[in-house]
RNA sequence: GGCCCGGUGGUGCAGUCGGUUAGCACGCCAGCCUGUCACGCUGGAGGUCGACGGUUCGAGUCCGUUCCGGGUCGCCA
């Protein structure tokens, strides 16, 4: 084994070209692969930035020319030597057309071999990647990844310094704060019984920064959320978070507007249309079944209660006389893309979203079968299919239920579904759009009350204030997301800034006066020294940047995510503590048995 | 908490109706090879089929339980 002692990397692997031709160069990096052909061998560097082929040959020192034989998969390698112009030229990587003739190699580590390739489509079951991240991270993809997700990290830095934002640290020890998702808990050795929490957000203490006086602030906030994961779903994430006082909706979100705009040109090289389309939170559910509608097809819900009200059909009638819907999509043009097998296979996807069934009407070479007409009247079927603006070729999708939130919910996935079927969707094709004027508030079945929709310091919209004890489900907020193509990219609101009304809006979520004080007395303390009018908005870092590379899981654009279940398989936590450290923070351990992880 | 999918040498997969020695590709090891770049050629090693239990003359295959991973509904102020 050698030592790096004496060599100085004069160039990046990917970065040599025709030009550097006839330069002494140094190079260091892993073996992707090397090629002995006798007399003859190649061996494939690679950094960071890519890979540049070194050779070995006649004209190469006898022991440099056995050290390169005994290379093998990932070892760790420091060699100089001449760019020569390859004889025969590869147009596979951008080094293609220079080979290093080796002068001098050093052996720095030497590797085991790797559980997977490391290559850049890998096809590898996640539990291995996952166990091997640091092998995993290895992967160009991976590599192009995280580098791209710190240049987006770089341009908020800049983009916000350059708006006159302040980026300030908040504590990740602070108290815990119901009224949301479950918290993660530390337990305190110098307070027993006493807990500190992860924050959810930095929701208080960036308002409080307002009434500092801040002004503007940011910050790139890791956040905790114990909840099951999903696809885009990690119990700690990373959010651009903001705030910002004196100001309006329209000021927050062209601020926004600006930063995606410029993140995607230099990024992406994409021009974003700005201003975006504001769509109220109604026209949305009623358009597209969704607060964060995917705007990049049609397919649009529409209302046939008022026609099916009294129609013979029991499931249309029951569902509009128990207070809900019947709605349709149009899949206007794509009859013959959905034969009878596939209708079914929907029927089981909207059944996921508590929809009882799904009725049809397939028109198809100047035919017509459907599920429910022969329920129906003339008239009532004609009118249904007008209002679809049916026509040959379309088939039309009904969802009717008791419950309009399971007709929005069924409708607005199986629009996404039908899209992604028909393979219209274009990851490249960028529509953001503002959600607004969402509800102030909305029921909770398992609560049995009603709930804040976006936190319980968001402003009810002025023309709603005088509802927010009387009308809860008509009280609208200040509070608007912004939505790229079908994801829920950020969300923010201008905030309640007087302790009276936000009295008011815990009295209105039924929060006891005495709880209050309890849980919220800091913050309705600090607004009686003079809170200014604060607004601001937080964005989902890791959708950001999977949406901006295509990435399938949010495990894709972080270093070291978690698994389903929360844990994290490379470093083994979830795990269990000696008992001692359990004893010093007065914590007695009650689990049923002691889990030892399988050592597999 | 519910539903769905998956687990077979290091990796990715095949394995028919339950039947004899579990197959393929890549990788790995050894030998040969002077222009490869998915190098090639020859040979070789490597598996308690996630685990436990059951049915059976016989289980990778059928049944039950369980563990692990993925998706999803609930949940995510």
């Amino acid at each position: 084994m050698d030592t790096i002692h004496g060599f100085r990397r004069t160039n990046y692997c990917a970065d040599l070209r025709l030009c550097d031709v006839g330069k002494t160069v140094s190079v260091c990096g892993w073996v992707q692969r090397q090629r002995d052909l006798g007399g003859l061998i190649f061996v494939d560097l690679r950094d960071r930035t890519g890979l540049v082929q070194l050779s070995f040959g006649d004209q190469t020192d006898r022991d440099i020319f056995q050290k390169a034989a005994s290379l093998r998969s990932e070892y760790v390698v420091a060699a100089t030597g001449i760019v020569r112009e390859r004889e025969s030229k590869s147009k596979k990587i951008p080094t293609g057309d220079i080979e290093i003739e080796v002068t001098e190699l050093r052996l720095l580590a030497k590797s085991e071999t790797p559980p997977f390739e490391i290559v850049e489509h890998s096809d590898v079951k996640d539990t291995i990647r996952l166990k091997y991240r640091y092998l995993d991270l290895r992967r160009p993809d991976m590599q192009r990844t995280i580098a791209l997700r710190h240049k987006i990290v770089k341009i908020c830095r800049d983009y916000f310094d350059e708006q006159g934002f302040l980026e300030i640290e908040t504590p990740i020890l602070t108290k815990s704060t119901p009224e949301g998702a479950r918290d993660y808990l530390v337990p305190s050795r110098v307070h027993p019984g006493k807990f500190y929490a992860l924050p959810q957000s930095p929701q208080q203490y960036k308002q409080l920064l307002m009434l500092s006086g801040f002004d503007r602030y940011f910050q790139i906030a890791r956040c905790f959320r114990d909840e099951d994961l999903r696809a885009d779903r990690q119990p700690e994430f990373t959010q651009i978070d903001l705030e910002m006082s004196f100001v309006e909706e329209e000021e927050i979100q062209t601020i926004q507007e600006g930063f995606l705009k410029r993140v995607f040109r230099e990024i992406l090289g994409v021009e974003i249309a700005t201003p975006f389309l504001r769509l109220p939170y109604r026209q949305a559910m009623d358009r597209f079944g969704s607060d964060k509608p995917d705007m990049r097809f049609g397919f649009e819900l529409k209302d046939v209660s008022d026609i099916a009200k009294d129609c013979g059909f029991a499931v249309f009638r029951d569902a509009v006389a128990a207070g809900g819907s019947v709605r349709l999509i149009n899949l206007d043009g794509h009859a013959a893309d959905f034969p009878r097998k596939k209708i079914d296979k929907l029927t089981e996807f909207v059944k996921t979203y508590r929809a009882k069934g799904l009725a049809w009407t397939r028109l198809i070479d100047g035919g017509m079968t459907s599920s429910y007409a022969k329920f129906l009247t003339e008239e009532e079927n004609k009118a249904i299919l007008e209002r679809a603006g049916a026509k040959d070729g379309d088939l039309v999708l009904l969802v009717a239920d008791p419950k309009n939130e399971t007709v929005f919910a069924s409708l607005g996935a199986l629009r996404c579904e039908c899209a992604k079927q028909l393979g219209i969707l274009d990851p490249k094709d960028f529509k953001f759009l503002w959600v607004t004027e969402f509800p102030m508030f909305e029921w909770s079945e398992e609560e049995g009350r009603y709930m804040a929709m976006h936190h319980p310091f968001t402003a009810p919209m002025e023309e709603d204030a005088d509802k927010i004890l009387t009308d809860k489900a008509g009280c609208r907020a200040r509070a608007y997301d912004v939505v790229l193509n079908g994801t829920e990219l950020g969300g923010g609101s201008i905030r309640i800034n007087t302790p009276e009304m936000q009295e008011k809006a815990f009295q209105a979520l039924g929060i006891s006066q005495e709880d209050i004080d309890e849980r919220f007395g800091h913050l309705v303390g600090a607004f009686q020294f003079g809170a200014p009018p604060h607004g601001g908005l937080a964005y989902g870092l890791d959708r950001l940047v999977m949406l901006m590379t295509g990435a399938e899981s949010i495990r894709d654009v972080i270093a070291f995510p978690k698994v389903q279940t929360a844990s994290d398989l490379m470093m083994g936590c979830p795990d269990v503590v000696d008992s001692k450290q359990l004893d010093e923070l007065s914590i007695a351990c009650t689990r049923k048995e002691a889990s030892t992880p399988d050592e597999a």
